[in-house]
DNA sequence: ACGACATTTGTCACAAGCTGCCATTTGGCA
DNA sequence: TGCCAAATGGCAGCTTGTGACAAATGTCGT
């Protein structure tokens, strides 16, 4: 009954306070003219506990990821059984993102809108942002694999298709932003994991 | 008629014992604990003038991504305008993978395969490797929309095949060292395209 | 062979990311 | 209150990576 202490509230609170102050700085002067000293002058903790609570500079910037792999996996251990693989991604990824495009808490689609923008302005962290997916991908292979009922050590097909998702979803939003801004993402992402399901071949060699 | 002159061969001279030099370092102590200064040591040339060969030691780390990379290219490059577009980086990856494989020469063939098992042993180098491919997928997107005959600007597929692609061909060679050591890769990438092709719904669920 | 020129290399200095260690403070709880 | 565990701060140090300038080395015309 007695919730988080005053302790875990503390914590949780710096830790968003130094992604959101980090995401200012990072707009203001840019990611890499950033530095994890600023972030946590700004912030008033020492620079050493900054690396207490990210393990990296990347590692604030790409928290939003984080979460919303975080959020793509819940979603996904959600979905009916029955619901076919590709399928099951589809709907999880989408239902994830029409929650930030719709939902009314400003602070989290604006906190992807924000990381999203960084991304854009920064190839070096586009670049984390996949190798980050991919240390996640164990994980999500192995949610697949339960689905298909498989040992995800035996079987590379709940790999390669967990892979493939998360780099279908990266560069669709990423191209979404580019190219397709009145669009939204959700509805992309649905048209390129459909494409996915019925091959690649089929829309136009 | 006169070649490279001696300047030049020096150069890539020394730019191949970096490579080679870095992975034996890597492979007795392992990627991170082995230092730029031992590297450079070891190849008897200041730290400094490393960066002057590699940008960073991840970059020598994926020097052998990058070629493999750049021979994907232009081996898709070189395929039948009339193939379908993913028959033809299929064929592209493929072909190039069984060069590898049964190729005579057999530094290259050993290259790539200690890249491999770096990447295995290295999480963060693996993670890296994904991002890297992407830093160049805007080239690969440029070929694959001249083939498709559209702006690569305005028409989102040809970054969301080359992603895609990439990413398969990676996660494939991945677990293909993983779980089937005995097959060859060049096969089992083949697999994972028509697999893509013919939609990821097909097989099972 | 010689000398002028351009490229490459080494040295030094330094910023920034990140870690280990230890002392200090702060919250949780009897 | 007072004790314990957890969080924090400060410091010292290592590694990666870069800028600036001087020394060395390949190149080319004569």
């Amino acid at each position: 009954m007695t919730g988080p202490g005053l302790r875990e509230r503390k914590k949780q609170q710096t830790r968003d306070a130094l992604v959101d102050t980090a995401y200012e700085l990072f707009r203001e002067r840019g990611y890499d003219s950033t530095t994890v000293d600023e972030i946590a002058a700004a912030v008033n903790i020492s620079p050493r506990t900054f690396f207490r609570y990210f393990t990296s500079k990347e590692d604030v910037a790409l928290a939003p990821l984080d979460q919303q792999l975080t959020e793509v996996m819940t979603a996904l251990a959600a979905r009916p059984a029955a619901e076919p693989l590709v399928t099951a991604i589809r709907n999880a990824s989408a239902e994830v993102l029409r929650a930030y495009e719709t939902g009314e808490e400003p602070s989290k689609r604006n906190r992807h809108r924000s990381m999203e923008d960084l991304l854009a302005a920064t190839p070096a962290l586009m670049a984390a942002c996949l190798g980050r997916s991919t240390s996640r991908l164990d994980e999500l292979a192995g949610l697949l694999a339960r689905r298909l009922g498989v040992d995800p050590r035996l079987d590379p097909r709940p790999h390669l298709v967990a892979s493939i998702s998360l780099c279908a979803v990266r560069t669709t939003v990423g191209a979404w932003r580019e190219i397709h801004p009145e669009t939204p993402a959700s509805d992309l992402v649905r048209q390129a994991f459909d494409l996915l399901a019925t091959g690649l071949n089929h829309p136009a060699n």
